[in-house]
DNA sequence: TCGTTGTATTCCTTGACTGGCATATAATGG
DNA sequence: CCATTATATGCCAGTCAAGGAATACAACGA
């Protein structure tokens, strides 16, 4: 729930790997042990700390339990990023009129994957 | 540099303090020093995480080194966030259409808090 | 060159996180 | 009610990161 828990959460490659899967689609925990090779309690361990974050929300389907990502916390992020996105925007713009001034190259910038 | 050590870099508050405090404007050592209330050794450590994820860069000015931010690897957590934002869009627009739906509520959504 | 200022690094201790294993708990079908 | 399936939790050991103190290193001024 807190800003910490959220960055805490995704600071876990393999919880943003659980989060990646649950992006496709929401997935039992079952789905989600096999995807990420971790035994089935780490993954457990792993998804509690994601709920608790507010990262994930769960559904009960006979014994299974599906997991589905919330975009709440995921907007939080978002709008943490967005006073730097500002801030990369203006490195980006100085860069463009660097490359204006400059008559050699008449390619466009091609975005550096 | 690696998606790793970018998001490990954020995952501790004071770094992240560190990091919102030069968004500001690029500071010394001892400036950040004093703000983030941390020992001089402890706070050069974070800047040194910091400095290895590539999120910071360092300006020597006489005995005093200057560090600002790098946009790069800020972008990169944007373009990591980019798929999930499409996800809360939609959210959003689910939303919206609801309330286009329930003719009770005069009142625009008005953002939350 | 020497003292001073500003910053980085090393050592050490402590606390937190991770993963596996065993086990508890919940839900279902017979 | 019992066996089974699906998931969660407790316990334990190994690892790693953080903070403080002392110290080393670098750049400047006299």
């Amino acid at each position: 729930m807190s800003d910490a828990a959220l960055w805490t959460a995704l600071a876990d490659p393999h919880r943003r790997a659980i989060v990646a899967l649950l992006l496709e689609r929401p997935r039992a925990v079952g789905e989600i042990v096999e995807a990420c090779g971790l035994s089935q309690p780490s993954t457990s361990k792993h998804l509690k700390v994601l709920r608790e974050a507010g990262l994930v929300r769960v559904r009960q389907d006979a014994q299974r339990r599906v997991y589905a990502l919330d975009p709440g916390p995921i907007a939080a992020l978002d709008a943490w990023l967005a006073p730097y996105r500002k801030l990369w925007n203006e490195s980006l713009d100085a860069l463009g009129r660097r490359l204006d001034e400059t008559p050699d190259t008449t390619e466009p910038p091609a975005p550096k994957d």
